[in-house]
Order: structure tokens, then C-alpha cells, then sequence
DNA sequence: CGAATAGTTGACTAACGTCAATACTAGTGG
DNA sequence: CCACTAGTATTGACGTTAGTCAACTATTCG
């Protein structure tokens, strides 16, 4: 993933762009496991994943941890310290990988100069938001399968948009312990699921590659919504009277 | 809660508060289960709960629901569709409420011109996420009963925050299938783990109110950190050889 | 080749959901 | 003030999902 492209994701083009992407001169190489940044630290840099996976994360004091973001090359990663000033979480490449860094100092001063590119963080931060909004309504009502699937068909999606993935196959390095911490289940679990879902027919999964080998379905499976960021108006749902009846919305004709 | 309270509460100040506030100058009311927003809708409107509580919302294909974020007096709802143009989520009333409401349009252009003010509205973004993020976790890593102990927490803190509880004692309107909502559980099981906070002597519940009788047992018993908007350093783990050697954080030394 | 990591399996358990009945509560109109 | 009603809370029996533990196998990588 080139930077320009991770640059002109967040919406920024021509100066804008490249005078933003200018300030990224600096990169750093992690090691798979290494945090970037850790659980409230104050970080003197703005880091974008130029290669490799990576994830913010959340430990528990007894040592249960909750993965909260995946991280794709052309993310932004922690993005709420630039308006606060701490990061909510750690941050932890998931592979070896690359990011590209601007000093925090630089990228403020530039915002007050070009507010078009602050707008385009507070863009970035509120679609974060949705992001772990969407994975909140999966831990709330989804089943483990309908997890699995759903994360399977949103990675798929984003690999795409960056450009990295062909037809229905792009990388996937993560352990199935890795998808564990995402999902709010045990190991074992998601193995189960994962046999699931292979034999159903849905996706091939393993050597570090995802192959979706029937999308309609496992998009069902998933009930997965391409377009949940760039939202379209609510989609049609079964009319049930139970349901128009708890929230008062019956139409009182 | 008075609508310069909210506005201060996003830290602006002086001419700022003043001239923001200033664009709420209509107010709305809704009636109990009324929707602010839909799904996806573009509302013209920023609005903050005056009174009442609030809720975001998502609703599945099949009915089932979850809820997403819980709003207090004082809290700006919906804040995304300021900078993406759509609510992510349906904005629901859960009680009698009051909504003051600026239009979209006088807003943007404040914004443009008085930087202050976008960049309080980015940081209430950003605080936003971190909430849901919180919730995350509890949805993904904690127990039943943590979840709710958390939640009792959670809303006793911003309640004080918001001047609107005494003591340990505050307005707590939601019904047990609100809170199954909100935690991703059932309402017979919220039911059960209410039973439970109760017997073990930490909480009352019931008409309306809550009153936590025991908060250092129930902040225990949620893992609720006070603090975790305003994040100080990571709080000290205990050392897990486990935790480190899973992690690849052990000192090589 | 060997060590470490990752994936897989089965047996068992715990947590939570579902269903269905029953009791309570607050608000309503008589 | 009382009966009525709708909404809410509670209970018990039972089913299902997912977690835990402990082994074992397969891969990867040095």
C-alpha cells in the first residue's frame, strides 16, 4: 500500500494530499507482536499502516484482552490521540510491518493551516466509530458463525479497496487465537466455526490466505452490509407486528 | 440539564460556548420510544438531549436489536452525521425527552469559522468511540453480571458528572429489556443478574432510581475504571508469565 | 531435523437463551 | 377509591451455545 493511496482514502487530493502525505517521511518497521503504541501512552507521532496487519487492543487487569480494531495497510492507527492527546488502547502489529510516521507537532500546525485535511481526520475518526459500532452489534446479537462470516466478508472488502486482494483471495495472516480476541470467543470456538464454514463451502482459510468461494452466501451467513459506511437509507425489514408494536411505531390507521 | 452545561461540557468557553450555544435555539420534545433519527437518515439537525434519556441503535434484518450508545442530559446525539452527512444508527427516545437543535448548516459554518468549536465537536467524536470501545470489551470479555455492574458504574459517573445525581443515588428510567439491549443479553437473564447485584448488597433498583450502596465492591465487581475517558497511564498488570510469553513481551534479559 | 507455533479433536461444563406462566406496578377511567 | 389494563418484573424448567481442559497433529521456521 502506497501512502498516496492511504492519503487520498481519507478523502484529501491534490495539495492537500500531498502536503499532507509529505509529513509521513519517517517509517518504522515493527516486529510481529510489538506494540506501537501502548494503553494510554502519550505518542509524539501519527502512524500510518503502510504494510502488514495490525490491531488496537484492550487488556483486562486478570488478562482476558478484547481486540477492538483490525487494522489493514492504509489505516490510520490511533487516531483518537490526536484530538486527546492519549491513546484509548494499544496498538500491535499482528505481522511484520511498516508504518509511516509525522510528528504529531506537524500534522496540528497543518491542520490549523488547511482545516480540509482536519476535516478529513474527524471523517476518519467518526467512520473508526462506526466501524466498532458494527462489530458491537456483531458481540451483542451475532452468533459466533454469523461473527466469522461477517469479519470474513468486511476483510475481504477493505483488502479491496486497497487494492489488495484479487477476485475472491487476499492474505490473511491472522491466528485463528488472533481472531479469537476480534470476535469475543475462545480459540476453540472459532475453529469449530472456521470447519463450519469451510465445509458449508463459503471460504477456503489457511496458509496465511482467505479465498471467499461463494460471496451471496456468506454474505447472508454474515449479514453483511457493503455498504455499512457509506450508509444508505435503512434497509426494508420484515414487517412484524410484534416489533412495530414494542417500539410504538404501529401505524395508529 | 441546562444546554450551556453541554456546551461547556465539550470544553468550549467564553465567546465560544456563548455563540455555539446560540444556535440551539429550538427545542424539541419526544414522546417515549419516539425516533430523533432513522437508520441511515440525513436529519438537518445537530441536536443535544436536554432531558431524558436517549439511546443509538441498530436494528437487524431479522429484529433483533442492539443498542449502541446510551445518552444522558448534556449528551450530543448523533454526532457522526455532522461530518459524515447520515446517522449510522437510529436515534430513539427511552423516556419523555428534550432535544435542543441547532441547524446542520449554521453549525458547519461556525465551525468554519471558529476552529475551536470543530475541534471540540472532533474530540466528542473521538470520546464517543472510546465509550463504544468500552462497551466492546464488556460485550466481548466480560461476564453478565460484570456488564451490568459496569453499566450501574458507568451511569452513576455520568450522572455526577452531569449534576444530576446525589450521593449514590440517581434517575435510572430503563427497563430491564432496555438494559438487555444495551449489554447484548436477554431481559430473563438482566433480570437474574439485577437479582444478584442486589442480594450481594451493591445496588438498588427499582421505580425509577438506582442507588448503589456499595461502590468500591461494585466497581470491583464491573472492573469499571473511573477514569476511562480521561486515560492515565495503563494501570499495573500483574505479571503473567503466560501474558508475556504469549505476547513476545518478555524482558530478554 | 527439531522446536515452537498453530490448528484440531473430544469430553465435559458453565453461561446464557427460550418459553411460558405468574405477579406486580402505574396509570386510566368510572 | 376501585377495577381495569398495559407494561414490567419475576420464576422455573429446559435447551443451546460457547468455554475449558487436555491431548494430539500439522506447520513453519531456524
Amino acid at each position: 500500500m502506497s501512502l498516496d493511496r492511504a492519503v487520498r482514502s481519507l478523502g484529501l487530493q491534490d495539495t492537500d494530499a500531498a502536503v499532507f502525505a509529505s509529513l509521513f517521511a519517517s517509517q518504522r518497521t515493527l516486529a510481529k507482536s510489538e506494540l506501537l503504541t501502548d494503553e494510554g501512552a502519550r505518542s509524539p507521532f501519527v502512524s500510518i499502516l503502510v504494510d502488514g496487519f495490525a490491531q488496537a487492543v484492550r487488556v483486562l487487569a486478570d488478562g482476558r484482552q478484547q481486540c477492538l480494531a483490525l487494522f489493514l495497510p492504509g489505516d490510520c492507527l490511533d487516531l483518537t490521540a490526536l484530538v486527546l492527546g492519549r491513546s484509548s488502547a494499544a496498538t500491535r502489529a499482528l505481522t511484520l510491518a511498516t508504518v509511516a510516521q509525522a510528528r504529531m507537532t506537524d500534522v496540528q500546525a497543518l491542520i490549523t493551516e488547511r482545516p480540509q485535511i482536519g476535516r478529513a481526520l474527524w471523517r476518519a475518526t467518526a467512520l473508526r466509530g462506526i466501524a466498532t459500532e458494527e462489530w458491537l452489534v456483531g458481540l451483542g446479537r451475532r452468533s459466533a458463525f454469523e461473527r466469522l462470516a461477517h469479519l470474513m466478508c468486511e476483510v475481504m472488502h477493505r483488502m479491496r479497496a486497497a487494492g489488495l486482494a484479487s477476485h475472491a483471495v487476499c492474505d490473511f495472516p491472522l491466528t485463528q487465537t488472533d481472531l479469537a480476541d476480534m470476535l469475543g470467543l475462545s480459540c476453540v470456538h472459532v475453529n469449530r466455526m472456521v470447519q463450519q464454514l469451510r465445509a458449508e463451502g463459503l471460504i477456503q482459510l489457511g496458509r496465511g490466505r482467505l479465498t471467499i468461494c461463494d460471496e451471496p452466501r456468506l454474505t447472508e451467513a454474515g449479514g453483511f452490509q457493503a455498504d455499512y459506511l457509506g450508509r444508505s437509507p435503512p434497509p426494508a425489514r420484515k414487517t412484524d407486528e410484534t416489533f412495530l408494536l414494542r417500539y410504538g411505531l404501529a401505524d395508529p390507521a
